[in-house]
DNA sequence: TTTCGCATGTAAACAGTTACATGATTAC
DNA sequence: GTAATCATGTAACTGTTTACATGCGAAA
């Protein structure tokens, strides 16, 4: 999926302006889906407007610069229906924590327990704001919660045994 | 993490050519936290070999390409925990499908079903990979078949209600 | 006989992030 | 006064994927 269609997606929920999206991608329940920046959604509104997939209308505010409203067309509907009917590509996941915990071998154990510790809060965190706003898709929100959930309870069931793990193997090293 | 890093990762682990490489985030446990292809090892191999972070020993082959085989020096090591030590960049993921779920009242009932059981089957494809063969890091490996499963549970537990969720919201739509 | 696995590598195309450029308002 | 929010956009840089180029051996 191209930014094109991660922005027709977006505006066919409503109008939107391009700041709006990149909000709507920060919090309305895709942020663990996708991610995205203005450097990409600038370029593509610009593109799907002249593919005449959306229409633009600006808003003039005052002392602002005028917001940009974009309104999905029917030849967008088409468009986005089309994107979203085409198999799906495999999902992309890349974490340097996880890389980096299958390296904790080489790194001192209590910077180990740092990283962990760091990331644990992290879930929680998210899984606190995520409880609080009920994204505007209760399926895909709740397989969200479901897999931050099982992440969270996994490091912290697992946190203390890894730990010591990593010590136990130190002190053969050592010996 | 850039390419070059964790190719050095994994000759940390052992010796290892190009395309062993690229098992390895294929197979290894690897493969649920980072995706590489040959087009960006092989360029990573000549760099890290130009920077004297690994060294490469080519290994004739009869009736086959030349097999380089690269082995980590003391110099490779030490940027290796020196990348590791920096604190993690945020997991990047991106789910057409999780996309597409989102809009699913976009879409025919029956295909969402369609994509819905291929998700399944997926995960479960996976999980049987998975559990027969114990990754070489017991705790990355089992956080992996964590998050695995309970996306495989979510999926099958709530599939039914999201459909019948999607049905009733279509029959509306057409009174 | 066709596909899969082994085995390396380059170049062009494509996509995405970051930094830059600008600037007012509001809340702390 | 300082940070955050609102608001748009470009350009350079970085990185990744895909297609191309080559070719044998073994298994199905």
């Amino acid at each position: 999926m191209d930014t094109k269609t991660l922005c027709l997606g977006v505006i066919s929920l409503g109008a939107a302006s391009g700041y709006e999206i990149k909000k709507a991608f920060e919090e309305d329940g895709l942020n663990h889906i996708y991610h995205t920046s203005y450097g990409s959604i600038y370029p593509a509104l610009t593109a799907l407007t002249k593919e005449g997939l959306v229409v633009c209308s600006a808003m003039a505010q005052e002392k602002r610069p005028d917001k940009k409203v974009y309104t999905i067309t029917e030849a967008g509907r088409g468009a986005l229906l089309t994107a979203l009917s085409a198999p799906p590509a495999e999902d992309k996941f890349r974490s340097d924590f996880l890389f980096t915990m299958f390296f904790a071998h080489l790194l001192p154990p209590q910077h180990v327990a740092k990283l962990l510790d760091e990331r644990i809060a992290w879930y929680e965190g998210n899984l606190a704001k995520m409880e609080s706003s009920q994204g505007c898709n209760a399926f895909v929100h709740g397989m969200g919660l479901a897999v931050y959930r099982s992440a969270a309870d996994y490091l912290k069931s697992h946190r203390q045994e890894f730990l010591d793990h990593l010590s136990s193997a130190d002190k053969l090293v050592a010996e």
